[in-house]
DNA sequence: ACTCTGCGTCACCCATCGCTTACCGTAACT
DNA sequence: AGTTACGGTAAGCGATGGGTGACGCAGAGT
């Protein structure tokens, strides 16, 4: 991942898709294995690995071989880009509400809704 | 839009597009009409009228007619849904991944790094 | 060595999506 | 009234992407 805006890029399309982040969120509560995530979900257990594997390039997961099984995990700095650009955004496009706000109605400097 | 996780679902979906983005961005320093928004980018203006059309709907922007123009603007609590989520998933992200290291390797309760 | 289990990968199909070119409606100006 | 500017909408096309089933490979157990 070079820059942080390919990762923020990355992890938008990523959990764009429903059902990864269906496969995601089944990895909330900690590691688990490819099958098991796969079991209960709509799709056939190699779709789950390809949605992993779209995760694991945006590095919102890791993968760890144990023994013919491969648990997942969620990375925990994989959310951190897109946390820094929504939270960036927030801010500048609030600020520039508020501005506007006191720019198009300015008669009342502290009017509380 | 129902619920909140469905308005989670049309944020993520809505901004996952490369060129939507693009157009989102365009808008954080402040209103501005289609053609201004399309002018420079590498698409028609008919896209761009598109684009604006699936950030409208998932309530990323608010439209307003101003004569023959139609200004677009960011709506503030439109990223809401989404920062709580990804909030929720951070911490309880963090929570696991920290109690999974101390599960795994409790050999130094107070491991920095 | 054989078998079974668990996953990744490949090839292919089908639906969705983004883009374009037309077209049409509306508001402002002369 | 006509004309111009601006933007939403429809139809169609090409590309992308998610899904499946088939195949192959590695690890564990017998």
């Amino acid at each position: 991942m070079a820059n942080r805006s390919a990762a923020t890029s990355a992890a938008l399309t990523a959990l764009a898709d429903p059902t990864r982040r269906q496969v995601f969120e089944r990895l909330r509560k900690g590691p688990r294995a490819v099958g098991d995530i796969a079991e209960g979900l709509p799709v056939s257990r190699p779709a789950v690995s390809q949605h992993l594997g779209v995760l694991k390039a945006a590095g919102l997961v890791t993968d760890e071989a144990q023994g013919t099984r491969r648990l997942y995990r969620i990375d925990p700095q994989g959310l951190g880009p897109l946390r820094a650009w929504l939270d960036q955004f927030w801010d500048e496009a609030m600020t520039n509400f508020a501005a506007e706000v006191e720019r198009t109605a300015p008669k009342k400097p502290r009017s509380r809704r």
